[in-house]
DNA sequence: GTGAAAGCGCTAACAC
DNA sequence: GTGTTAGCGCTTTCAC
C-alpha cells in the first residue's frame, strides 16, 4: 500500500504555476493575487496535498517545533506542567517533542542531543539536576533554552520558577509557630540542586528565625514518590518529629498514609503541609494543606518566555519568579 | 550568537574522505576500512559534529521517529500507557513525539495532520472516541498505526488491549454475588465506543446472567477526573445502588471520597470495585478493590507491535488482548 | 505578481 | 573500500 507523495511540484504543474507561487500560497504571502491563490488553493484540495515538514525544515532552517524535556511523564507536577507549555505551543502554532529523561544524566544527554539533531527552534528543560555535561550541552546548542521548575545557578539560563526557599520557609514557620519543636523537612535527594540551594535553606531559615537548633537527623531525602512517602514515615517518627513539610504532594500521600495507618491522629498528633497542591492534595483523608504553586502558568509562562527568544526579541526579566501562596485544609491545625 | 553549523562536508574535508565514506561512518556501515573509520570519527569528535536530523529524513525518507497521540498527559492511565511506548521505543532507536490531543476531535484531527507532515515512521494512537474523521486520516496515511488502549470496530486498525467486556462483567459479577441488588454502573461518556460497545456491554452480560433487570438510572455517565466522581456520589445515592463499578480510578477515589465524607462505610454499606488498579487505587482510604491491567505492558506491546510493522513483518495477531486480573482490597467485602 | 534556479545537509545508487 | 553524483521536497534570493 505504497501511496505515491504528492509534491508541490505536482500541485505547481496542476495549477499552472511555479512552485514559488505554490510555496508562497502555502505560505500566507502576500504577494499572491487572489485569483492565483484561489486557483492553487482549489489545486491543493483536490490533489490532497499536504506540505512535507521535513523538506521545508532543511530548506528554511525553522522546524517550528520545539523540544521539551520532562524527567517522567507520570510525575503529576511535571505533566500539569507540561500542559502549560503544550497549551501556550499552540496558540503560537509550534509543535512540541516531548522526551522523557527519567530522571538519568546519560539519558537527559541523549535527548538534548536527539532534540538538537532534530533542529528544534527552542527547547523546555524539566529537570531536577543539572550538572557539567548538560551545561555543555546547553553551551553547545545554538537555539534558545529555557529552564521550567527548575533552577541551576550556574548558567544564567531563561528560567521560570517560583520562590521555593520563601515558600517552604513560610510552611515551615507556620509549623514552628503551632508549637512544633521537631519540624522534619521530607525532600528529594539532596543532590538536587533545587533541594539543596533552595528548600532545604527555606527551612533552616525559618529554624534560625524561630531559634530552634537545626538537627540533621530531621531531614529526610526520598524518592519523590508515593512507597516512598510511606516508608520514610518510619524514619521521620524515629526523629520524633510532631509535623512534617514535605516537598512532593505524592511523598505527602505516602507519609499521611503511612501515619494514619500506624493510628496517628492527624492533625491533633502530627501537622503535615505538602508543596504542590495538585489533585492529590484533596484525595487523601485528611486533606493535605498545601504551599500552592501556578503549576500550569509556570510551563505557560516558560513557553512564552522561549517564542521570545525565537524571536530574538529581549527579554525584561530573565529569571522569573511567579507568586505561590498557601492553602489551609485538614492536616493542619485551625 | 549564531554558530556556524558544521556539516558532513566540512567532516570529509577535513578527513579527506568523500561525504560518502563520512556517511557511512556516521551510520555504521560496515564497508569502511578500521583505519579510516577512526579517522573519520576523530575529526567528527574534534569537529563536534552532529549529523541533521532534518536533512537525514528528508534524503532516506525515514525520521526514526514516531509519533503518540495522547487525549491528556495528565490522565494517569495514558501516562503510564506513555511510558511503556517510551521505554520500547528507545530500545529500538526511535525517538517520539507525544502529541496531546485534549480529547478535542479537532485538535486529534490537526495532531494527526502534523505528525504525518512530519513524515513519522509510524503512529500510535490512543484516545476514547475514534470517528469518521479520524478514520479517513488514518486511512490517508502512509505510515503504520497502532491503537493502544483504544478501540476502535469500523476499521480493523492493529491494537492492542485487554478484554474489557469480561473485565467489568467480572467486577459486576462480583458485587452481584456480594448480594446487591442494585449496583452502579459508572463511566465516562457512552458516547465514546470503548465504553458503549465494551464496558457497558460486560456490566450488562453480569447483569442478564444473575437475573437482575438492567435498570439506566443505574448508568452514571462522568468525565473521568476526581471531581466528576465526587459530584456522581449524589446519582448514585438518588439511584439507590449499594455498590458500583467504576471505569477509572480519579473518579473512583471522587466517588470513594464523597461517599465517605457522607458518612457512608465502606465497605459496609457500599463497596466499590475501581477499573485500572493505578497508585492512586492504594492512596485512598479504604483502599479500593480494583480490576488490574498491565498498562505498562499495553504500551510497551503496541509499540512492539509498531516496529514490526514498520520493518514490513507480518503480524501473527493483529488485535492483541492482554490478560487482566483483579485485586481484593478495602472497598469490597472480603 | 510570478518564475527560474540555487541550495538546505544528507543518503543511496552506481562506478571504480 | 571509497568516491561521484543525483536527488529528497521545499524556501528563497533574484530577475523580470
Amino acid at each position: 500500500m505504497e501511496k505515491q507523495t504528492i509534491t508541490i511540484y505536482d500541485v505547481a504543474r496542476e495549477a499552472k504555476v511555479s512552485m514559488a507561487t505554490v510555496s508562497r500560497v502555502v505560505n500566507g504571502n502576500a504577494n499572491v493575487k487572489q485569483e492565483t491563490k484561489e486557483k492553487v488553493e482549489a489545486v491543493i484540495e483536490r490533489l490532497g496535498y499536504r506540505p512535507n515538514a521535513v523538506a521545508r525544515g532543511l530548506a528554511s532552517r525553522r522546524t517550528t517545533t520545539i523540544g521539551v524535556v520532562i524527567p517522567d511523564v507520570t510525575d503529576h507536577y511535571f505533566a500539569e506542567l507540561a500542559r502549560g507549555i503544550d497549551d501556550v505551543a499552540a496558540m503560537y502554532h509550534y509543535q512540541i517533542i516531548l522526551a522523557n529523561s527519567d530522571e538519568s544524566d546519560t539519558k537527559e544527554l541523549q535527548v538534548l542531543e536527539n532534540l538538537l539533531s532534530k533542529q528544534v527552534d527552542g527547547i523546555i528543560f524539566m529537570g531536577n539536576l543539572i550538572d557539567d555535561d548538560i551545561r555543555k550541552e546547553f553551551a553547545k546548542a545554538d537555539v534558545p533554552i529555557v529552564l521550567a521548575g527548575s533552577v541551576d545557578d550556574v548558567t544564567a539560563q531563561p528560567s521560570v520558577n517560583i520562590d521555593y526557599t520563601s515558600a517552604i520557609g513560610e510552611a515551615t514557620t507556620k509549623l514552628l509557630k503551632n508549637g512544633h519543636k521537631r519540624v522534619a523537612f521530607v525532600t528529594g535527594s539532596l543532590d538536587h540542586g533545587i533541594n539543596r540551594e533552595y528548600k532545604l535553606k527555606g527551612y533552616m531559615n525559618a529554624l534560625a528565625v524561630a531559634g530552634v537548633d537545626y538537627d540533621e537527623s530531621l531531614v529526610i531525602q526520598g524518592d519523590y514518590d508515593y512507597q516512598s512517602g510511606y516508608q520514610m514515615a518510619e524514619m521521620v517518627r524515629d526523629a520524633k518529629a510532631t509535623a512534617a513539610v514535605v516537598v512532593n504532594d505524592e511523598m505527602a500521600a505516602g507519609l499521611l498514609n503511612a501515619m494514619t495507618d500506624a493510628g496517628v491522629k492527624m492533625p491533633e498528633d502530627f501537622e503535615l503541609i505538602t508543596n504542590n497542591n495538585s489533585k492529590l492534595a484533596v484525595m487523601t483523608r485528611p486533606q493535605m494543606s498545601s504551599i500552592t504553586q501556578p503549576i500550569y502558568d509556570l510551563g505557560a509562562v516558560a513557553m512564552r518566555m522561549l517564542t521570545k527568544l525565537m524571536n530574538r526579541e529581549e527579554l525584561a526579566v530573565k529569571n522569573i519568579i511567579l507568586p505561590h501562596g498557601y492553602v489551609d485544609r485538614d492536616s493542619t491545625k485551625q
